[in-house]
DNA sequence: TCGCATCTGATTGTATATGATCGATTCGTA
DNA sequence: TACGAATCGATCATATACAATCAGATGCGA
């Protein structure tokens, strides 16, 4: 990774969440300790983050830390091997002239990819991931009226009223920011509000999350459980961590990154 | 592998990346590290990417997520000075914060170049429009609910119970097929359904119709001249031609073409 | 086909970035 | 206050990126 990535990341990271560890910061960009500080103490030098014992924070403390998801432009960068094999895994599961849901996000971006050559009719609330339909492929394309929210990159109406009433799928894909015992959870309100009118629209649920979201919680519980059908998680994922969903009758699908998803990051 | 090649290659994955290292176009050019760098050299010199240490990165902001690139060259390429001449004069009638309906064409599409500074209300029924929109403007973006349909490009539901029923624009913006003593002309009745949707949105309609289209007719009236509010052609329709509109109580705009204008063909 | 101009890839020396180590400092806790 | 643990900054060896140079390859026009 170069040191300009780097930098975009922490800054964006530390934007998010106001605050970031350097043990943080270590795990995601896979660089030595001494590098992070220094590339912190760049940053700090120029003003651009505060410069604290243990890590990084906002030049401008938020007041709700931890509460907003990371915007798509960043979580773009992030465990994308990860996310091309859980897609690939994702793909499999579809049968042609199937119609499908895919609820935005930077993971089930990813399955779009595996989705050229099939002949769908695709529900999506996401922006890009239309956009890239329409260009790489045949499918058929509907979207929900609304506004279009940039940050998140997705369509969403503030009304009940919504085109989307009249479509009903057989699969929903969506990814999550946190998932676990408790289910599927968003840190970001506005995905939450989307999510939960997708849910509406199918019976099948799958929830694509690579390992680390295992790990990780938030304050927003979108649903349960029980509404949860399949997970893919990738390799990461250890098998303890897993139970809790098998025992709640959930299929769980672990996808392994191959050499392919490793390069793809170059193509 | 030519050194034109390789450089829009570069420029395409900084483009879709923000980021490349020379590691990266090393396996992806096939080329060698010197003329890798002299490469990024070259463009960097050229201000089309900016050179940093490791490899070359997006001169645009990182924020603005890249959207796909989307199909769109029907007749596009028709009339295009006299389509910008006519979007320029309808730039002018939009005043700032005002809410606005677009409907989606060719001519239509023209008006984007001329909203980049504003701020807006946008409710627009077409893909690309609301896709250029995203990327290079901060209006408020909405979107009906519905189908995208490949070939007009337009998003548009079958049923009734729709999202833009909750919008209303101040204006509409619509280009046409023809128009004459009739009123508007379309000649795709997906076209007409989508137009008359938009129709009862607002109260001023304006038509963006270049000079050739007041001799085109087809046949489906979508509206009559009644519900015409105002008409912006370029100065190849004769006098003549637009006294019916006038005898309608219809204002009329005759927009000029300037060297400007044609220049843009090129660019 | 020849010769010139340009492009390309390999090599070299230098500058810079990185990761490991270690002693110093700070923090939390008793 | 005293202790251990975590964090820090400095230092150094190594790895990586860089510009400059040159020889060979390639393209182009005469």
């Amino acid at each position: 990774m170069l040191e300009r990535e780097r930098h975009s990341l922490i800054l964006k990271l530390v934007e998010e969440r106001s605050i970031v560890s350097v043990g943080d910061l270590l795990d995601l960009l896979g660089a030595s300790e001494a590098t992070i500080r220094r590339d912190i103490n760049t940053l700090a030098e120029r003003g651009e983050v505060k410069r604290i014992r243990g890590g990084a924070e906002a030049v401008r403390p938020r007041h709700q830390p931890h509460l907003v998801g990371m915007p798509f432009s960043l979580s773009q960068d992030i465990s994308v091997p990860q996310k091309r094999a859980i897609a690939r895994a994702a793909a499999e599961l579809i049968t042609a002239g199937e119609s499908i849901i895919i609820n935005g996000g930077t993971t089930t971006f990813a399955l779009v990819e595996f989705l050229a050559e099939h002949d769908l009719d695709i529900l999506t609330n996401s922006f890009p991931i239309a956009a890239k339909l329409l260009a790489t492929s045949r499918n058929r394309i509907t979207l929900p009226g609304g506004t279009i929210f940039r940050e998140q990159n997705i369509v969403l109406s503030p009304f009940d009223n919504d085109t989307i009433e009249n479509f009903w799928g057989n699969k929903l894909f969506t990814g999550c920011y946190g998932l676990n015992r408790f289910g599927i959870m968003e840190a970001d309100p506005l995905i939450v509000q989307a999510q939960t009118k997708l849910l509406k629209r199918t019976e099948d649920v799958i929830v694509m999350a690579d390992s680390s979201k295992l790990r990780q919680k938030s304050a927003m519980i979108v649903t349960g459980l029980e509404r949860i059908s399949t997970i893919i998680t990738d390799d990461g994922a250890k098998p303890e961590e897993l139970e809790v969903f098998k025992a709640a009758g959930i299929k769980v699908i672990v996808a392994s990154v191959t050499e392919d998803d490793e390069l793809q990051k170059l193509a």
